[in-house]
RNA sequence: GCGCCUGUAGCUCAGAUGGAUAGAGCAACGGACUUCUAAUCCGUAGGUCGCAGGUUCGAAUCCUGCCAGGCGUACCA
């Protein structure tokens, strides 16, 4: 609709200078929105204003111009007129928007698809929490966020890949191991003084007493390096297992869960170290190995190569960034805690010293999660290891409620997390209200059945008859969901598509208290069916972006 | 100190590329169930868009300076 008003105002625009109306044929990029306020049309434009310097005319004088040369063929436009300051306002006529259920049907699953993603070649990579202990709400939000990223990417087109890079190397994972072993020594009587830098979480004396269980003592005679070794790789396993576990309860699912070990075990790490010596983007000083990433706009030079010899995480990092385009993949997504915003700069450099664009890294920050419980906060303490794991979140509210509220706001942005709330059945649980749109229609669907309609089809006469005010704005609604979802895409933002289901369940449910869809006219009967089927497909469509079921019953 | 993010109704938040009278939900108040699920709807009330300048036909949005909060500023991960 928007693409024929925009061709409407530009051939307008061409017959006015034709006609000589207008001095100058240089017209500026035709735009065109739907005004906030129903009064101003279904559609305006600024062009009048934009062009007023060009053409050297007063706005209002060249929104008559081009007024006066519209051609409407098909006959959609109801009424013009121009506002304000030279706003041209566009009036549809009621009848014109019908067209649009039509296409839903049409499209069905694939409405308000597209193309725009031009088979790119696109890698998100979520989550990624070391494997040291359990994932918590905050790598929830993270993973709602990037899975329906990811998720909208493909619908619009881009050729997508789901990455989790596994830490399962260095220091961290050694005092994973280390703890569980104090742990253990602990189980066979030995009295610890357990160090505070150690892991506190309860897991870690279940690992503990699963390696007593399966080694019995044997660990304690071992030497203590490969023994703790033994210890982390037990835990590690056992962590990503659970991890898995986790975020396939919740919806979350991986193409590939990439290991940073495997980066030194293929060499590709020192391989980059040693490209990196060649060509002289790294100096020693104080015993170190630094890169010059100041000179690609970090603010100071980074160790990859400590003086103790030990490789930095910036080290396997450059080498799984890198690893990243060699795979192919023409834009990387990161999604990272906010807190861990400070590392953009680097890998940014590092991207660019490799000859990528810093444009094809995009790193989303997601903001963290206060976690409540009836307004009061749930202490969380990952070093105390008291925290609520989003286990627990997705046990005690569903992953429907927990996905849909990680994706009510924009990444940026803190979120409060209640978990009262997210159990609530009413308006403050957003989730449940627009589920109900979709259990709604199908209890419609299931009365109607039993009224003895089998099954509703395209009948023009009946769409004819949706001439309601209620029905015309579901219809503009739905209207511009393909709309919605290419911003939700092009910002890769998804909290875009859960405002916008929100806006259209409002305007459902206001409908279904209006006017009966089983009306005693089996005409308007057929055409409401159809209309109320159409806003189904799109609930169901916009809810399977953001990893939401979209139940018949509730 | 420097850098990033945030500041919009009593509360929680939307407001892409600058547009006309800044919008929702909650809370408050008043209404609507013999009818397709009241997990719903309708109405009332609520605002110096942190502050001050600037840019222009036009600013919550862009620029500058300040104020407040969060985070980051490791040879940590």
């Amino acid at each position: 609709m928007k693409q024929k008003i925009q061709n409407l105002i530009l051939s307008a625009a061409t017959g006015a200078y034709k006609n000589g109306e207008l001095p100058s044929s240089e017209f500026p990029d035709v735009e065109i929105e739907a005004p906030k306020i129903e009064s101003h049309g279904d559609f305006s434009t600024n062009i009048a204003m934009i062009m007023a310097s060009i053409q050297k005319m007063p706005p209002r004088k060249i929104a008559e111009a081009i007024i006066k040369h519209i051609v409407d063929h098909d006959k959609i436009l109801a009424k013009t007129e121009i506002a304000g300051p030279g706003f041209i306002n566009l009036f549809i006529n009621k009848t014109s928007w019908h067209f649009v259920l039509r296409k839903i049907h049409e499209e069905g699953a694939e409405y308000g698809a597209s193309s725009i993603g031009n088979g790119k070649k696109i890698q998100v990579e979520f989550v990624s929490s070391n494997p040291t202990g359990p994932l918590h709400v905050g790598h929830g939000r993270g993973a709602a966020v990037g899975d329906a990223v990811a998720n909208i990417l493909l619908f619009c087109g881009y050729d997508v890949k789901k990455e989790y890079y596994i830490n399962d190397s260095g220091r961290q994972i050694n005092t994973l191991g280390l703890s569980v072993f104090l742990r253990y020594k602990e189980l066979l009587g030995e009295k610890i003084e357990f160090p505070e830098n150690c892991y506190q979480g309860d897991y870690i004396r279940e690992f503990a007493e699963e390696v007593r269980k399966s080694r019995g003592n044997k660990l304690i005679e071992e030497d203590e390096a490969s023994a703790v070794n033994y210890c982390a790789r037990y835990a590690a396993g056992n962590i990503i297992d659970d991890i898995k576990k986790d975020l396939k309860s919740f919806g979350v699912t991986f193409d590939r869960w990439y290991s940073e070990q495997s980066l030194y075990d293929s060499g590709k790490v020192d391989n980059v170290l040693s490209d990196l010596r060649k060509r002289k983007l790294v100096y020693e000083k104080d015993g170190a190995l630094w890169f010059k990433t100041r000179d690609y706009g970090d603010e100071k030079d980074r160790v990859v190569v400590r003086n103790n010899g030990l490789t930095t995480y910036f080290a396997s990092d450059i080498a799984y960034h890198q690893d990243k385009f060699d795979r192919g993949f023409e834009q990387i997504i990161d999604v990272w805690g906010a807190d861990h915003h400070g590392y953009i700069p680097r890998i940014a450099a590092s991207i660019e010293a490799y000859g990528h664009n810093k444009d094809q890294f995009n790193v989303i920050l997601v903001q963290l999660v206060n976690l409540l419980r009836g307004g009061e906060p749930v202490a969380m303490s990952t070093r105390t290891g008291e925290f609520v794991t989003l286990k627990d979140v997705i046990k005690e509210v569903g992953p429907d409620a927990a996905r849909f509220i990680f994706l009510t706001r924009h990444y940026e942005s803190p979120l409060d997390f209640d978990l009262e709330v997210a159990k609530k059945k009413t308006n403050e649980n957003p989730v449940f209200y627009v589920q109900y749109v979709h259990a709604r229609i199908s209890s419609i669907v299931r009365k109607g059945r039993e009224m003895g309609i089998s099954s509703v089809t395209r009948d023009d006469k009946a769409i004819a008859m949706l001439k309601e005010p209620e029905e015309i704005h579901l219809i503009k609604t739905m209207a511009r969901y393909p709309e919605v979802v290419r911003y939700s895409a092009r910002l890769m933002e998804p909290h875009r598509i859960t405002f916008y289901l929100m806006e259209l369940a409002s305007s459902f449910h206001a409908y279904y208290n209006k006017h009966r869809v089983l009306a005693d006219d089996p005409l308007l009967t057929g055409g409401r069916l159809y209309l109320v089927l159409a806003v189904k497909k799109v609930i169901k469509n916009g809810l399977t972006l953001l990893g939401v079921s979209a139940p018949e019953k509730m």
